[in-house]
RNA sequence: GCGCCUGUAGCUCAGUUGGAUAGAGCAACGGCCUUCUAAGCCGUGGGUCGGGGGUUCGAAUCCCUUCAGGCGCGCCA
C-alpha cells in the first residue's frame, strides 16, 4: 500500500476511535482524496485538513486535528502532529526510504507501469501527414504528443493502435500529376523527393494563373485516380511512397512508429455506409443543395456531409473512419491529436455519431493542442516562414556535438549521443507546457540546453550512471543498505517524488497530457542534483553508501522510464 | 454577431478535487570545480494572479460580469 492510502487508513481508524458512531464520517477513500502535500517541509510530508469535518462534528478544526493526533499511533509508519486546522504527518524517514526504494528497484524500468488498461484498446490518431508536403515544425506537436500518449497507455497495459491518418486524397494530387506530366522528370523527383513535388505544385499554380485550362486538366487527372486509371494510380502511389520515405527519416530520428497508415484514400469506399445510415436514421437534410445534419438543437452550426455536387467532405470521412475503427479495433477510446482550430469540426461530427445512436460517441476525444508560429509569424511555406523538422533536428544535433566536443571530447559514441541530446532538447520543449498553449518558435530558444531542458534531465541521468559505474569499479563488498542514511531533507524530497511517479503516469494518461511527465521528471532530476551536491555517495560509510547508491539507481531507472514515455533517449554518458 | 481557448514575475510557463507565506526556468547580478559529470549547485532582486462583483471558515482555482489576445463559424482538409 502506498503512503497516501496508509495514512488515509490511519486517519479513518482514528476517526472511528474518537468519534465512534458519528454520522457522516468520511471513508478512508474520501480521506485519501483530501490529503495534500504541505507547502513547507516543516509542515510534514502529508497534511489532512480538518475544516471539512468541522460542521459535521460541531467542533473547531484545530480541536479535531488535536484529537486525531492523539489517536494516531503508528511509529513505524509516521508521526502525526496538529498544526492549526491541519493534522500533519511526518514519515518515519528510514522506513519510507526502505519501502520506496524496494518498490522502485523491484519493478526496475517497469516502475510506474500497471495493468490498469488490461483488455482495453485505445486508438490514437496523430501526426497524420499530408502527401507531397514536407514535414515541418507545425507537425511536431501532433506527432510527439500522440507518440508519447501511445507509450504512456502501453505502459499502463492498454492495447494501443497508432494511426497515421494520411492526407492522401483530393484534387491537389490530380494537379500534381498534371504538373509532373508536363514539366517533371522521374530522376529528379526520385532524387529530390517531396522537395521536387512541392516545386511542381508551386509551378502548377503559377502557370494556372496564366492558363486556367490547367485547372481542368488537374481535375481530370484526379478523376482518373478516382476511377482507378492505372497510370494515374501508379504515379499517385509513387508520390505517396516518396513522401513516406522522406518522412520516415524524421520518424526514425524521433523514434516514432505507427500501427496503421490508413488515411483518407482508404476510406474512400467506406463512406456510402455513412450516407445510407444517416438517411435511414432520418438525420440528413438538404440545405442549399448540400446534405447536412442539423445541429441547431445542440447550438452548433450544421455538419456538412455532402457537397452540392454529391461529393463527400472532411466530416463524412472522419465518421467513416470512426465506424471502421470501432468495428476493427473495438476501441475503448479513440483519441484525435489535432490542433485546436479543428475544435468545432470534432464537436460537430462527434455529435453526429451520437445522433446516429452509437453510445461510444462519448469515447471519441479531441486531444487539442496550440498553434505554432515562427518568430511571431504565422507559418507559411509560401512566404518562407517555415522550419523543416529535419533541419531543426539536424541543427540541434550539431549544437549538441559542439558541446560534446568542448566538454567531453573523449566520449566514444559522440554522434549517437549528440542525436539523442539534440533531438531530446527539441522534443522536451514541445512537451514541456500544457498542450493547449501556443508555441512561438525561436531558434535560440530551441537550441538552448541550459536550465529546465531535455539535456538537463539527460545530464542528470548520465550523472547517475556515472556514479553507478564508479561504484561498480571500486568493487567493494556488498553490505546491507542503512536507510537511516537517507533521512536528510534532500533524500526525502527525492524519495517523495519517486514514490509519486506512478500516480503521475496515470494522471498524464487521464488528462492526455504528456507535459505532466515532462515536469515530473524535471522535478526528479532537480531533486537528485540537489541531493548529489549535499551528500557524498561513494565515500560515505558502507551502509549509507549502499543506501545512497540504491537511491541513485532508483532515480536513474525512473528518469530513463519517464524520458522513454515522452519519447526522449537516455544516454549513459554525455 | 455567436462559439471555443488563453490571460499568473521583464520573457516562457507550473500551480492537483478550492487550503497554510503564489512557485520554476530564462534573462540580470553575486558566489561555488586539488572531492562521485560545472549541460551542474547556491544566493539576490523581481507579483494589484487582466479588472470588478459574488459563493466560502478559506479563491489564482468555483459562479456572474467585464476587458484584452488567439482560433473557429457551409460546400478545403
Amino acid at each position: 500500500m502506498d503512503m497516501r492510502s496508509s495514512i488515509a487508513a490511519l486517519i479513518s481508524e482514528a476517526l472511528e476511535d474518537v468519534y465512534t458512531g458519528m454520522e457522516g464520517l468520511p471513508t478512508a477513500e474520501d480521506i485519501a482524496g483530501y490529503l495534500e502535500v504541505p507547502p513547507e517541509k516543516e509542515m510534514g510530508d502529508y497534511a489532512f485538513p480538518c475544516f471539512k469535518l468541522s460542521k459535521a462534528l460541531h467542533m473547531g478544526p484545530p480541536q479535531i486535528a488535536a484529537a486525531l493526533a492523539g489517536a494516531v499511533s503508528a511509529p513505524e509508519l509516521c508521526e502525526a502532529k496538529q498544526q492549526g486546522g491541519y493534522l500533519n504527518f511526518f514519515f518515519n524517514r528510514g522506513n519510507f526510504a526502505k519501502d520506496t526504494l524496494e518498490a522502485v528497484l523491484k519493478a526496475g524500468e517497469k516502475y510506474g507501469s500497471s495493468d490498469l488498461g488490461q483488455g482495453k484498446t485505445i486508438c490514437l490518431d496523430y501526426s497524420s501527414i499530408n502527401i507531397a508536403k514536407r514535414f515541418h515544425i507545425g507537425h511536431l506537436s501532433t506527432t510527439m504528443i500522440g507518440h508519447s500518449l501511445k507509450r504512456i497507455y502501453d505502459f499502463l497495459g492498454y492495447t494501443t493502435v497508432g494511426i497515421n491518418h494520411l492526407g492522401d486524397w483530393g484534387t491537389q494530387f490530380g494537379k500534381m500529376i498534371c504538373a509532373y506530366k508536363l514539366w517533371g522528370n522521374q530522376e529528379e523527383v526520385e532524387r529530390e523527393g517531396v522537395e521536387a513535388l512541392t516545386k511542381l505544385y508551386v509551378r502548377f499554380h503559377e502557370e494556372a494563373e496564366k492558363d486556367p485550362a490547367l485547372e481542368d486538366d488537374g481535375r481530370a487527372w484526379f478523376k482518373k485516380i478516382e476511377d482507378g486509371d492505372p497510370e494515374a494510380l501508379a504515379i499517385f502511389n509513387w508520390f505517396k511512397e516518396l513522401t513516406l520515405r522522406d518522412t520516415q527519416r524524421v520518424y526514425d530520428m524521433l523514434g516514432v512508429t505507427f500501427d496503421s497508415y490508413n488515411g483518407e484514400s482508404f476510406y474512400n469506399d467506406k463512406m456510402g455506409r455513412v450516407i445510407d445510415e444517416l438517411k435511414e436514421k432520418d438525420l440528413l437534410t438538404l440545405s442549399d443543395g448540400a446534405s447536412i445534419v442539423d445541429l441547431e438543437a445542440e447550438s452548433m452550426p450544421p455538419c456538412l456531409i455532402l457537397k452540392k455536387d454529391g461529393a463527400t467532405l472532411y466530416a463524412t470521412r472522419d465518421i467513416a473512419a470512426a465506424l471502421y475503427r470501432k468495428d476493427t479495433y473495438d476501441f475503448d477510446k479513440c483519441l484525435y491529436v489535432v490542433a485546436y482550430q479543428q475544435d468545432l469540426h470534432f464537436r460537430q461530427w462527434f455529435k453526429v455519431v451520437e445522433k446516429m445512436g452509437y453510445p461510444w460517441a462519448k469515447d471519441l476525444v479531441h486531444v487539442a493542442f496550440g498553434m505554432i508560429s515562427y518568430e511571431g509569424q504565422t507559418l507559411s511555406t509560401r512566404k518562407g516562414y517555415v522550419v523543416y523538422l529535419e533541419d531543426l533536428l539536424n541543427r540541434a544535433k550539431e549544437k549538441a556535438l559542439e558541446i560534446i566536443n568542448e566538454k567531453s571530447p573523449d566520449l566514444p559514441n559522440k554522434e549517437e549521443v549528440a542525436a539523442q541530446v539534440g533531438i531530446g532538447a527539441v522534443v522536451y520543449t514541445d512537451l514541456q507546457n500544457n498542450r493547449i498553449k501556443d508555441i512561438d518558435f525561436w531558434w535560440d530558444r530551441a537550441l538552448n540546453f541550459d536550465g529546465e531542458t531535455g539535456p538537463y534531465v539527460q545530464y542528470t541521468h548520465a550523472r547517475c550512471c556515472s556514479v553507478e559505474r564508479k561504484a561498480e569499479a571500486q568493487n567493494l563488498p556488498q553490505v546491507e543498505p542503512d536507510y537511516a542514511g537517507l533521512g536528510d531533507d534532500y533524500a526525502q524530497e527525492l524519495l517523495r517524488l519517486l514514490s509519486r511517479f506512478p500516480e503521475l503516469v496515470v494522471e498524464a494518461a487521464d488528462r492526455c497530457e504528456p507535459s505532466i511527465l515532462t515536469r515530473g521528471l524535471t522535478e526528479i532530476a532537480k531533486s537528485y542534483n540537489k541531493f548529489y551536491y549535499e551528500n557524498r555517495i561513494l565515500d560515505a560509510e558502507p551502509g549509507v553508501r549502499a543506501a545512497r547508491l540504491d537511491l541513485t539507481t532508483a532515480t536513474r531507472q525512473t528518469l530513463k522510464t519517464a524520458l522513454y514515455l515522452i519519447g526522449i533517449g537516455a544516454p549513459e554518458r554525455m
